[in-house]
DNA sequence: ATTTTCTAAATTTTCGAGATTTTTATCTAA
DNA sequence: TTAGATAAAAATCTCGAAAATTTAGAAAAT
């Protein structure tokens, strides 16, 4: 089981990165011997995978990586807003200090990562890096909503979104705004401003919302 | 895959009706020889099950009934709340008049359930119908968002609550006061008045929040 | 040339047995 | 009597092969 983790952790990377492409097959019998495993603990990972939304599965088709759908990017986005809006919301009523300390870490980190992209001419070694700062930005934001479900939801829509985003906008243009965005966050959320860390998450992940006439129902109400 | 389709939705309905217990173990070969299935297959179902949350793993030790937690009870009411509101301001928006025809039809189909259980003595024959049509409800209630993400979520977080309560509130003492909030929430929602939709459908849901300290983000927000 | 039907290959799904681990029961020593 | 160790029993986990299904390719028919 050790074992199995340790593949299905792997997976999960390759799936939230760009090593696999939308709409490819999994093929079973390939993975159990990449993996050096059986056939049904492969099987059991796919499923695993498969109920996460990171794989889709077909009866009697096999698996494959989920189509690109600009539809379920736009929804995964209303999802974060939701999620992440509420979530930091509690942690600037539940955090406290340590909550805080954190999330001036844990931007600290990202803010250095974005800068040395800015600075180069190409940023591919960093990519991944970034990938994973953001998220944990992200993640330490809602970290202490106290509330076990309402983070176990956001990892699952996180990563969905992450998937679907791994193609696209691989030039990083949006990393400029970026910056300016994570610490209006940071700062909106240290002056435990509710309304303002609202409207600001809300308008740093919007941005994945372009030419789209859906909006969110909570959007209007902010204003 | 037909007889395993089968298979989960029947232990789906058992995990979220009042069959097992909570923490009972789960044996595979029990299962499996009830089932007539191999035991591979049972194990699949009940993995896919446990991504759900209806499940709990142990590494070596399988499968069990999740355990009852007051604190999971509150946090799942918390995202229903969060996630019903959004997605019946969003089905108001987007609805027209066939979600108002569905729903007004969703919640004659369960005031005619609530006062036929009120009326009995013994209203224990009706549970299971009481809880599908209020279950079909709160769906129609979300149904007509735009989002399947949503939705998805929604009845992932509805069928863990479910599974909470599955055991508690056998006798229906609460169910005279669901008659007028079920009700209030249609008005509100036909008349397309967010706010107070938002309101009732918090209402509706906090009276699982009895005695817990604990509030919603948006709770505030409302007054 | 295009569609349909049939056959062979490839893939997925089910299955039961052997290996591993946990749980239970029994025995010994403090 | 209790605590710890040992052995027996029961359960879980892994695996590879057999069965069922889909896909691909060739031959036949329109």
């Amino acid at each position: 089981m050790e074992s199995e983790n340790k593949i299905y952790r792997e997976l999960k990377k390759r799936l939230t990165t760009d090593t696999y492409d939308h709409g490819q097959k999994l093929r079973a019998e390939v993975l159990r011997e990449e993996f050096a495993c059986s056939a049904s603990t492969v099987r059991e990972i796919l499923f695993r995978l498969a109920s996460e939304g990171l794989v889709h599965f077909q009866d009697q088709r096999g698996f494959r990586v989920p189509e690109l759908s600009p539809t379920k990017l736009i929804e995964l986005t209303h999802m974060r807003i939701l999620l992440e809006c509420e979530g930091a919301v509690l942690s600037i009523r539940q955090g406290g200090v340590g909550w805080e300390a954190s999330l001036t870490a844990a931007h600290h980190k990202l803010s250095h990562l974005e800068k040395r992209i800015h600075a180069r001419e190409d940023p591919t070694e960093l990519v991944d890096l970034w990938f994973n700062s953001e998220k944990e930005f992200h993640q330490t934001l809602i970290s202490a909503c106290g509330s076990t479900t309402l983070k176990h939801m956001h990892s699952l829509i996180y990563a969905q979104f992450r998937q679907q985003l791994m193609k696209a906008d691989r030039r990083f243009d949006f990393i400029s705004n970026n910056i300016q965005q994570h610490s209006d966050i940071l700062e909106a959320a240290l002056a435990a401003d509710e309304a303002l860390t609202r409207k600001r998450v809300h308008d740093h992940l919007a941005r994945h919302l372009t030419g789209q006439t859906a909006t969110l129902a909570s959007e209007s109400d902010a204003e």
